[in-house]
DNA sequence: CTGAAAGCGCTAACAA
DNA sequence: TTGTTAGCGCTTTCAG
C-alpha cells in the first residue's frame, strides 16, 4: 500500500513512446498524434499516474503554491470570524485551480523568520497579507521580495501596491445616515483605534454623513475597538453630552460594551438612544437588543485577493479593488 | 531586486570547496573540519543562500510540509471559531519546525479530488484530518494511501487508527453532575445528532450522571446542534415534562435557542429551569444569561495533532489522545 | 510530430 | 575529512 506512484519514465515505457510526448500529453501541448495522445492516456490510466509536483516544480521554477500570511503579535487575534471568513473566501478561488495553499501564521519572530525564508527560497508564487497592525515589517518584507503580493486591508502610514479593502468610510456613512432617516439629530460616535486605516475611515464617513446634513460632529468619543473601550467611551459622551440621542459605534465589540453601559444608565435602546454597530460579528444577533451594524463582505474580500493575486502571477493586469459594505437593520437602530 | 537566489553550488565555489561539503555543513553532518565550515559558513552570509526547498525535497522524497485537511459539505461549518483555534493550535507548533503548513478545504467534490491528488502525489509527509461528518470518504482514502494521518475527532462508524479528541462523555457528565449538584432532580436534555460520535457521547455522559444518582432520565429531545433544533427541542421538552427544572443542552447553539423558549414561556432561568451548553462558544458570554458549558480545548487539539502527526512521520511512537474539558460556570446554572 | 539529452538545485554514496 | 558523481522526476530545447 506503500509502493511508490508511477514515474512519466514507466507511463512513458508502458505506452510506447517518448518521455518528451508523455509530458507534451500532460500538459496538452499542441504537435501530438491523436494515436500517441491515446496510447499515452491509457497508459496513465493503467498505471494511476500521477505527476510528481516537486519535481515539476524543480524543472519550472515555479512552486505551485500560494501563501496566505497572517501578521500580528496577538495569536487571540487569528480566533476570530473574520479569519475563517477569509479563508472560506480564498479557498473557493484556490479550488478551481491546482495551487496549493500554504497557511503562515506569522506570531512570533521565528514565525516572521519563516515568511522572510519563504520569501526568498520562492517557497510561494505569490502571497497575501493580512497584516494586522500598521507599519508592518512583514509588509514591506514582501513588497521587497518581488514575489507578487496582495494586501487586504491597507495601512494608515503606506498604502500597498496592490490591495483589497472593504469600504469602511462608505460603511460609516451608510451607518450614520441610517441614524439620520430616523430622525436622529444628536448623533455621536465611539471611534476605533485612530491609527488604523479602518478607524481613521470609519470616523471619516460618520463626519461625512453629518456633515452633508449641517449637523454637529462634535460628540465623539474614542476607542480602540475593544469591548472595554466601548464602553469607557460610552460613558464619557453620555456625560459630556447627555442629550445624544444616537451613536454610531465602529466596532461590534465597542456596541455591545455601549449597550451595557446604555442599560445600566437607564437609557432605553433604540428608543431613548439608537445604536449601529460595524462588523457583523455573529454576537450582534445576541446582544439585546439585536445590533443594527455594517457588514463587511469578509469572503469577498478572501475570494478577490486570490483573484488578483493569480492574475498578478500571470502578468495580467489587476487593479486594488474597495468592496461595498451593507447596512444590516436589526433592532438597535 | 528580482534575482534568482544563489544556488549551493556558487557557495561552493565563493567557499572555495566542493558542494558536498557546503551539503554537510547545512545540515550540520558531523566530519567536516573547522576550517570549510567557517569559509562555507562566511560564504553563505555574503551571497544571502537560501536553500532551494524543492530540490531538496526532490532529492530527499520528503516534501517538508503536512495538511491540514477540513472535510466538510457545507462551507459555513469552516467559519467558526473552532476552526480557527484548531489553525492557532497548528500553527504554535508547525512554527517550532521547518515544515510548511498546508491547508486544504474539501468543500466541494473537487476539493476532494485535490485532497486524493495530494495524497497519491506525496504532496506532504503527513495530513490532519478533520473529518466533519461520519463515514467521511476522505478519511477511508487517507489511512489507505499509506501517508502518516492523524484524525480530530472520531467517527460513529469507524475510529481511525490515531486520533485526538475532546472528552465529550465527561464533559457531559460534568455538565450533568453540576445541576445535580445545583438541587435539581427533574433533569432533562436535548440531544446532538445522534449520528455523530460527540452527539452520542454527550447523551451517554448526561444518562451515566443520571444513573449514579439513580434520577430518570427519560426527559429528553432529540436536536442536530442547531439553534433552530434547540428551540424545537426545548419546547417538546416544555411540553412532555412540564415539571422539568434543569436542561443539558449538547451544544451552544441549541442552547441559545432553548433559552429564547424559555423565556417565552415565563420561565426564569436559572431559577425555574437551569441551563447548560456544550462548547464555550463565543456568544456563550453574550447570551441572555450567559450561558453556563463546557469547554473544549480546541487549540489543544490543534496542537496535540500536530505533535502527533510530527512522531508520526519520525517513526516515533504515538498513542491516542482524549484531551479533558471543563465546565465554565457562568449564570444560567 | 517525435526522440534524445541537458538541465532544475540538492543529497548521498562512494572514492580518495 | 573532502571531492566527485549519479541520481530525484519533470520540462524543454534542439535535432530529426
Amino acid at each position: 500500500m506503500n509502493s511508490r506512484p508511477p514515474t512519466l519514465d514507466e507511463v512513458a515505457q508502458r505506452a510506447g513512446v517518448s518521455t518528451g510526448t508523455v509530458s507534451r500529453v500532460i500538459n496538452n501541448a499542441k504537435h501530438v498524434s491523436k494515436k500517441s495522445r491515446e496510447a499515452v492516456e491509457r497508459a496513465i490510466a493503467e498505471l494511476g499516474y500521477v505527476p510528481n509536483k516537486t519535481a515539476r516544480s524543480l524543472a519550472t521554477q515555479q512552486r505551485g503554491a500560494i501563501a496566505l500570511a497572517i501578521s500580528s503579535d496577538d495569536p487571540a487575534l487569528f480566533a476570530n470570524q473574520f479569519f475563517a471568513e477569509v479563508i472560506t473566501g480564498v479557498n473557493a478561488i484556490v479550488e478551481e485551480t491546482d495551487l496549493e495553499l500554504m497557511l503562515v501564521l506569522a506570531a512570533s519572530e521565528r514565525g516572521r523568520a519563516r515568511f522572510a525564508r519563504i520569501l526568498r527560497s520562492r517557497s510561494a508564487d505569490g502571497v497575501m497579507l493580512l497584516a494586522l497592525k500598521e507599519n508592518d515589517p512583514l509588509s514591506i518584507m514582501a513588497e521587497q521580495s518581488g514575489v507578487p503580493v496582495v494586501h487586504g486591508g491597507r495601512s494608515l502610514d503606506r498604502t500597498p501596491q496592490w490591495y483589497v479593502d472593504a469600504d469602511n468610510r462608505g460603511g460609516a456613512r451608510l451607518a450614520t445616515e441610517h441614524l439620520l432617516s430616523l430622525g436622529r439629530t444628536r448623533i455621536g460616535t465611539i471611534t476605533g483605534e485612530l491609527n488604523t486605516h479602518a478607524g481613521v475611515a470609519r470616523y471619516l464617513g460618520f463626519r461625512e454623513a453629518l456633515a452633508l446634513s449641517g449637523l454637529s460632529d462634535e460628540r465623539v468619543a474614542h476607542g480602540d475597538f475593544s469591548e472595554a473601550s466601548g464602553m469607557a467611551g460610552m460613558k464619557t459622551l453620555l456625560d459630556d453630552h447627555p442629550d445624544l440621542d444616537a451613536v454610531f459605534v465602529a466596532s461590534d465589540a465597542m456596541a455591545a460594551g455601549a449597550l451595557g453601559v446604555l442599560r445600566d444608565h437607564g437609557r432605553a435602546v433604540p428608543e431613548d438612544v439608537a445604536v449601529v454597530g460595524f462588523n457583523d460579528i455573529v454576537t450582534a444577533r445576541y446582544t439585546q437588543p439585536a445590533l443594527t451594524t455594517v457588514h463587511q463582505p469578509i469572503e469577498a474580500l478572501g475570494r478577490e485577493m486570490t483573484r488578483m493575486l493569480l492574475r498578478l502571477i500571470n502578468n495580467e493586469q489587476v487593479t486594488s479593488l474597495i468592496l461595498p459594505t451593507e447596512l444590516v437593520v436589526r433592532d438597535s437602530a
